[in-house]
This record gives C-alpha cells, sequence and structure tokens, in this order.
DNA sequence: TTTTTTATACAGTTTTTACTGTACAAACTA
DNA sequence: TAGTTTGTACAGTAAAAACTGTATAAAAAA
C-alpha cells in the first residue's frame, strides 16, 4: 500500500470513531464525520471546501457546522485575503468536554429546577388545604419528598457543572501528557 | 381546581420536564414520559400497567422499559404473587448519573483509544519508511502530535469516569441535603 | 449604483426512527 | 400433560429527522 494511502487509511480510522459516536453530543454521524475530517486539515475550512471534501450539499455543510459551531468543537477562523466564512475545530478538547457539559447539562438543571420548585410550591400550598382529604394530604405528601429529594438531586448537579466550568475538575483529575510517563522513573 | 387535580398537574409538570430533558440520556422522550411516570407511582409497575397509564401499545412499554433498565434508570423489582414482570424506577438519582457517565463514555473512550492507538502504531511505522517523500513525512509527524493529544484527552476522559465509577467525585461535590442548609447557623 | 459572491431559509424528498399489531416462544398453571 | 399467560421478535406503518436544491437576503466587489 501507497504512502498516503496508509496515511489516509489511519485517518479514517479515527474519522469514523468520532461520527459513531458523535451522538453522545447529541449530534448526528455526518456532524462527526465532518468534525473529524476537519480535524485533519491543518487549514480552516469553508463551507465550499467541507462541501468538496465530504460530498454532500452545502446546505447541510451550513447547517451541521452551526450545531458544531453551538456545543463549540467548532470555531471561526479568520485567513487574509478569504472572503468566505472559515472554521476549524477548537483546539482544545478538555475545554470541548467542559462547554458541552455546560451547555448541555446546565440548562436542563434550569428547566428541571424551576418546574420542581414550582410544583414543590404548590404542593406544599395544597398540604394546608382544610378541605384536603386525608388520604390526598397523604399523597401529598409523599410527593413533597420526592421533590426535595429531586431538588437536592439537581442542586447537586449544578454544583457539578460549577466545578467543571470552573476548571476544579483539574484538580481531582488531573491532565497529564505523555512526557510525564515517559520520563525515567 | 379540585385537590387531586392540582396534584396531578403539578406531577405532570415534572414529569413533562423529564420527558423534554431524557434526550441527554439518549432516550425519546416517551421513555421520559415513561420513567416520569413511574417516578410517582408508589408502587413497582407491570408493562400492562403502563400500556393502561400511558396509552401506549405494550409492545412500546417493552422496547422502552429495557432501554431505562439498560442505562439502570429503572430496575426489576418483585411483589409478592404477581406472576408479570415488575419495574420501578431505581431511588438513588445520583448513582444513576454515575452510571449513565459509566455506560455511556467508558465505551467511547475505549473505542476511541483502540482506534487511535491503532493509527498511531500505523502512523510510527510509517514514519520510518525510507522510500516515503519529505512532504509526506512531515504529514505524518503532524498527525501522530495530533493523534498523541488525543489520546493523552481519552487518557484523562478514562480517570473521569474512574474518578465518578469509584465515588470520589462525592469529595468533590459533597451531596447536601437540605436539612444541611435549613438547620441553625 | 449594479453585479457578484456567500450563507441560509424554506419546501420537498429521502432516510431513519418510533410505534403498533400480530405471531410466537418461554414460563407458569392446573 | 394441555391450557394460559406474558414478554418480545418481527413486519408493517406512521412520524420525525436528515438531507438536497432552489430562492433569496446580506455582504462584498466593481
Amino acid at each position: 500500500m501507497e504512502g498516503y494511502e496508509k496515511l489516509e487509511k489511519a485517518r479514517e480510522r479515527i474519522i469514523e470513531t468520532i461520527a459513531q459516536n458523535i451522538h453522545l453530543y447529541g449530534l448526528v454521524p455526518s456532524a462527526g464525520r465532518q468534525y473529524g475530517m476537519m480535524f485533519f486539515q491543518n487549514e480552516p475550512l469553508t463551507l465550499d471546501d467541507m462541501t468538496e471534501k465530504l460530498g454532500m450539499s452545502k446546505t447541510s455543510m451550513s447547517t451541521s457546522v452551526r450545531a458544531l459551531s453551538d456545543l463549540k468543537l467548532v470555531e471561526r477562523a479568520w485567513k487574509k485575503g478569504v472572503r468566505k466564512d472559515l472554521y476549524k475545530v477548537s483546539d482544545d478538547w478538555y475545554q470541548s468536554f467542559i462547554d458541552l457539559f455546560s451547555i448541555k447539562w446546565r440548562r436542563s438543571v434550569t428547566l428541571h429546577l424551576v418546574a420542581i420548585k414550582k410544583s414543590l410550591a404548590e404542593l406544599e400550598q395544597l398540604s394546608t388545604d382544610p378541605t384536603a382529604s386525608e388520604e390526598l394530604l397523604e399523597e401529598v405528601q409523599i410527593d413533597i419528598e420526592k421533590l426535595k429529594y429531586i431538588k437536592n438531586y439537581y442542586e447537586w448537579l449544578e454544583r457539578l457543572v460549577d466545578v467543571f466550568e470552573d476548571q476544579k475538575i483539574f484538580d481531582l483529575v488531573p491532565i497529564m501528557n505523555d512526557s510525564d510517563n515517559n520520563s525515567k522513573d
């Protein structure tokens, strides 16, 4: 097998693995392939470049590059003399992971906490209703306990997101690069 | 509004919020609704119970309860004298989160590391090929550096999953329940 | 200004996924 | 043993999502 072919095959393996795992980011394999392809380009790409490389429509490239940008997996780039929009993959993958976490889970936590607080307030109110039957009150009380539990859970999740966002997670799980392992010991 | 109606409304709000956020678990809203409904039941449910409560086919209930079980969001339960399979939501939501993390990310990390190691080995091999052009060797070298970087990243992710699995994450982000906050201070 | 270039909105099509009903195998009952 | 009950495989259908091509608005060039 020829040299460039081997290089291409080694790249394809990585790209396909990314494509098959990008669902963890809520994205579709073709967006993963796009990301993977960009990863191995040493220059930022235009939408037309992507269309050519992937053989897909420019509209598709536009929408999926936007999805990738929303998750901060790719970012805009600039190159002198190029009028088209340019994109490159964000090069700090640790930060990308944290961004994913922030963007996806922060939003979810907030939505849940809003709903829980609202329902909790309603149930607390209901539990003081003098016209309520004994049976109802019992059910309400059980639900209040359940909601308090999940409220605590989502508050924990919120603090977890904080810990990622403010990089404290790296105290517990430090970044280590190969050289740390390889050097004499 | 009548008492039971109020209770139902408070529950529905939570259930719908879960349904709208369950995509973070790679599940579809109807599975989230199923989970949410089960959460407010104080008894384990059979597939037929779920069919009745949600107005969906038993086949659907079967497949989605399996998906929920695979992520350990629900578990089998037993009740004396009941022949049908019974299911209830796992009551440790912190553990459910950790399980999600383990199941989804561990697998992804492993797949990536396998691919990266294989491609790295091929490229290291290629980089010693005496017939390779200078230009090719340069590209290979760049890719080797890129793969080393993402290898480190996935190894970090692996350690992150470990930290969740062995509960060390709770050292950094402790569980706090309301009583910790409410008591005198 | 007009002309050209570029990104995206939108409508239509293809592909994929979710869901249903039937059929059947495994497990339980009698 | 035969007769029920229960869960799920499978094929078909309905619904949703991905993708394409055309049209257009915004921006840049002339």
